[in-house]
DNA sequence: GACGAAATGATATAATATAACACTTCAATA
DNA sequence: TATTGAAGTGTTATATTATATCATTTCGTC
């Protein structure tokens, strides 16, 4: 069994680090201007494992002492998405970093009821059944959501 | 190809007939009272292949003279989908009717962005991806949701 | 430095959802 | 059949999530 949950003893700060610097180099490539707000909200999304929502991201940034309002956040929210460097979670209103913008990919999330961290795999089967299931009816595919609640393992181990 | 959306010309009272037949069975089969309130509910959803909001719910059910407010919309759908009569389509906040509410299901729901009609279909690859995926990464799954937007065959062609 | 496009600020409000408490309905049964 | 208790619904208020609109600022380009 491979744990698609970062270990309880991971360097985060690592984590982030990696994901700032992968942004930046997908915002350039699409000519994108990574602005400091746009930087600060990406960063934030990062600092847990867990998808957060609109609102506690503009509450995590008043707290930084920025004066920000909810279009703010969303726009940040909006352009994020847009470059995929973020995905929104349907189920929970609530945004969760990318760790491999840079490749197209349909993701699948796992989101664990009991911590709340969610992970994201990917997974050719799963895309591939997608793809035949759309086929057989003749659906023109544009957006995919796959969204998977329960137990993490650590979780379902307690 | 087999097209999982209704014909144009589909007799859609008898749509809503056998929604209605089966619905009443479930609901039997679980000691749940089917009420007034809910029926009605139910038949709204059942009114069309589209995903309806709950205020859409309650527009409508204040265009038939009922006198209804948020919760009990909210308390209907919750019950509605309780026992899989309906689905709620995570990334519309919306609901939709099921037509096989009498076997446990992982279902796929297609989205036409431009007719806005809905169609459930069931795939076994797909439950089966599912499941590898969660088994490899030792997750418990409660709830999985698999919602595919895009074009149907019918708006895909013009 | 002037200009225009993009980004952000600011205010207001729309859309979605739930909490809390009162009242009614209904089926079981005393 | 009257009682009673649980389930359902009514009502009011409010929480949560999201967007429209217009003003201002920032920033790269000329």
């Amino acid at each position: 069994m491979t744990d698609l949950f970062p270990d309880k003893g991971h360097d985060h700060g690592r984590c982030i680090d990696s994901a700032l610097h992968q942004a930046e180099i997908v915002a350039e490539a699409n000519n994108a201007r990574f602005t400091n707000m746009r930087r600060r909200v990406f960063t934030l999304i990062w600092q847990s494992h867990k998808a957060i929502t609109a609102y506690e991201l503009l509450d995590a940034l008043q707290a930084e002492g920025v004066r920000a309002q909810p279009p703010t956040v969303y726009r940040a929210l909006e352009f994020l998405v847009g470059l995929r460097l973020i995905h929104r979670i349907e189920s929970l209103n609530a945004y969760f970093g990318c760790d491999m913008p840079d490749c197209e990919h349909l993701g699948q999330y796992f989101i664990c009821r009991n911590c709340g961290r969610v992970a994201e795999a990917v997974n050719e089967d799963m895309s591939r059944a997608v793809r035949t299931a759309a086929g057989i009816v003749g659906f023109k595919i544009e957006a995919t959501t796959i969204e998977i609640k329960g137990l993490c393992h650590d979780c379902a181990a307690h």
